[in-house]
RNA sequence: UCCCCUGUAGCUCAGCUGGUAGAGCAAUUGGCUGUUAACCAAUGGGCCGCUGGUUCGAGUCCAGCCGGGGGAGCCA
């Protein structure tokens, strides 16, 4: 059998100018991003998307239609001639045509009279392809909380500041896969069900498939985990590091970018049970040489989402956070300043002013000790090294001193900690007598000491959490804002 | 997990020392010379979170429960 012409459905940006068709040849079928760029003043074009608003004088009206392409919906201008239809064929189309329903607008693309916008669509036709009661649809053209549209989760990404945040996510995403690529990393897929159970890191959520009220026992009454599917107890992972680490030490350059699970009862504007993490983890890499990755890591990504999400970066600067854009070029223009901890504890004690919790060597910085730092004593993005050994993990490399750790947080303005690392411990017998002095049960990680046993080499590496980094870019203020659907404490509901 | 705040119309909120329910926006209808947070007018809309108690009388006071938010801790 032959086929006619193909042309794709969906054709690459780049070429979409030229075959930008879905069976319609004739037809110029657009998203609304792309309308001033490939369509000119005249052309017949075809979009598709949502109402908006719409504002109706006695002879004309005007429907906002947004596709998600980008913030900026398209103004259809409907007159006497417009075809207004329905899919259900309904006899009042007009009336269907509001807030919320689905639309298909065919017309010519002219310049506009209105100020606001340099081209609109004057419709020969607009179809409602679905139609969104008013009397109960929930979205309404007004500002809406955001805790009434964490309610309606499957609805608000059709609101602007979720849509903004949804691109800026994706392209902060995009931009965390380019940073690496450019720079021969290679991806890991690290696995999600882990069997370790400690890294000391908080509760997990447990993975099992035993009848949890009825489960196989030991003489003694405890659960017998032998009989489950794993025949050990397993668990969802709450970090992808020590796997990666074993592919640093044989590719050199890896890094993980995934979900990772944390089964805390913390109910904070900072945490979520289900979030997304990025870890690279660099072999032959000391902690100054980790250090600078995180800072041009975060330079280049901030930079670069600055340029292609400008639009919706200029609308979290107008109405999330202003002068959110100013700061961000900061950060990316200015060198990141760095403090070992004991200087840290100096700044703070020096500081002249009360703190909730009194600093001092030892104990951990709380969240206003690094907004300090960070904000008022040195005004731009700084990088704390050489922790106390006792507040950080077993396995980061230990110090001459006997005392830190080659650890390493970078703390920005307004939100403190966004990135933790640390060169990691690469002799064996020091990583193994940490475990031991901690308790740990050293068997479980043999596979991680051999690591350090076979062709061992200075690694280090950095965990962000994906969610406060958009939080920090955009200026959000709540976790719960900035991922699709939150998971926390008592809530799975979508 | 602890501390604080809060549940009143579709949404955001007001409602005083207890006296029988209000505003703005949204919706509906009509009007309007191309609007853009459109405008003007009219209309409809309430188990005042739930249960119990005090009282002649409870949105208001008390107790318990449930939901939401913020802060702290833990951390990313």
């Amino acid at each position: 059998m032959r086929r006619a012409v193909v042309r794709p459905a969906f054709p690459p940006l780049t070429a979409c100018a030229t075959a930008c068709y879905i069976s319609r040849p004739t037809m110029k079928e657009l998203r609304i991003r792309n309308v001033a760029g490939e369509a000119s003043v005249g052309e017949e074009i075809e979009i598709k998307g949502w109402v908006r608003t719409r504002r109706a004088t006695k002879n004309v009206s005007f429907v906002e239609i947004n596709d998600g392409s980008r913030l900026s919906s398209l103004q259809v201008v409907l007159d006497e001639n417009t075809e207004i239809r329905s899919a259900g064929g309904s006899e009042d189309a007009d009336s269907l045509l509001q807030t919320g329903a689905s639309v298909r607008a065919r017309g010519v693309l002219q310049e506009s009279p209105g100020g606001k916008q340099e081209v609109e669509l004057l419709a020969k036709s607009i179809r409602v392809v679905g139609p969104a009661p008013a009397d109960s649809y929930p979205l309404q053209k007004k500002r809406h909380s955001f805790e009434f549209l964490r309610d309606i989760a499957h609805l608000r990404p059709r609101t602007n500041t979720f849509g903004a945040v949804t691109r800026l996510r994706n392209a902060i995403s995009s931009q965390i896969h380019s940073f690496f690529q450019e720079r021969d990393f290679c991806w890991i897929h690290t696995p999600i069900i882990t069997g370790i159970d400690a890294e000391g890191a908080g509760n997990l959520f447990r993975v099992t498939t035993l009848d949890p009220a009825n489960p196989p026992r030991h003489e003694d009454g405890t659960v017998d985990y032998g009989e489950d599917f794993f025949e050990r107890p397993a668990y969802l992972a709450v970090t992808g590091q020590l796997n990666v680490e074993a592919f640093a030490c044989s590719l050199e350059r890896a890094y993980t970018f995934g979900p990772t699970f944390r089964a805390e009862n913390s109910n904070t504007t900072r945490h979520l049970a289900e979030f997304w993490m990025v870890e690279p983890e660099v072999a032959f890499c000391d902690l100054e040489c980790n250090a600078d990755l995180a800072e041009e890591f975060l330079k280049q990504v901030i930079g670069r989402v600055l340029e292609s999400q400008l639009e919706d970066m200029e609308f979290f600067d107008l109405r999330i956070q202003k002068g959110l854009i100013e700061t961000l070029r900061e950060v990316v223009e200015k060198p990141f300043e760095r403090i070992t901890y004991a200087r840290a504890i100096e700044l703070l004690q020096s500081a002249g002013r009360p703190f909730e919790y009194t600093p001092e060597f030892g104990s951990d910085l709380q969240s206003e000790h690094e907004r300090y730092l960070t904000e008022e004593a040195i005004g731009r993005p700084v990088v704390v090294t050489d922790y106390p050994k006792e507040i950080k993990a077993f396995y980061m490399k230990q110090n001459d001193d006997e005392r830190t750790v080659r650890a390493m947080d970078v703390l920005v303005p307004g939100l403190g900690e966004v990135i933790g690392g640390s060169e990691r411990e690469d002799d064996r017998e020091r990583l193994e007598g940490r475990m031991r002095e901690l308790g740990m049960d050293v068997e479980s990680y043999r596979w991680y000491l051999d690591l350090r046993r076979f062709g061992s080499v200075p690694h280090s590496g950095f965990g962000l959490g994906l969610e406060r980094f958009i939080m920090y870019a955009s200026g959000m203020q709540n976790i719960r804002d900035v991922i699709a659907f939150p998971r926390t404490p008592g809530n799975v509901k979508f």
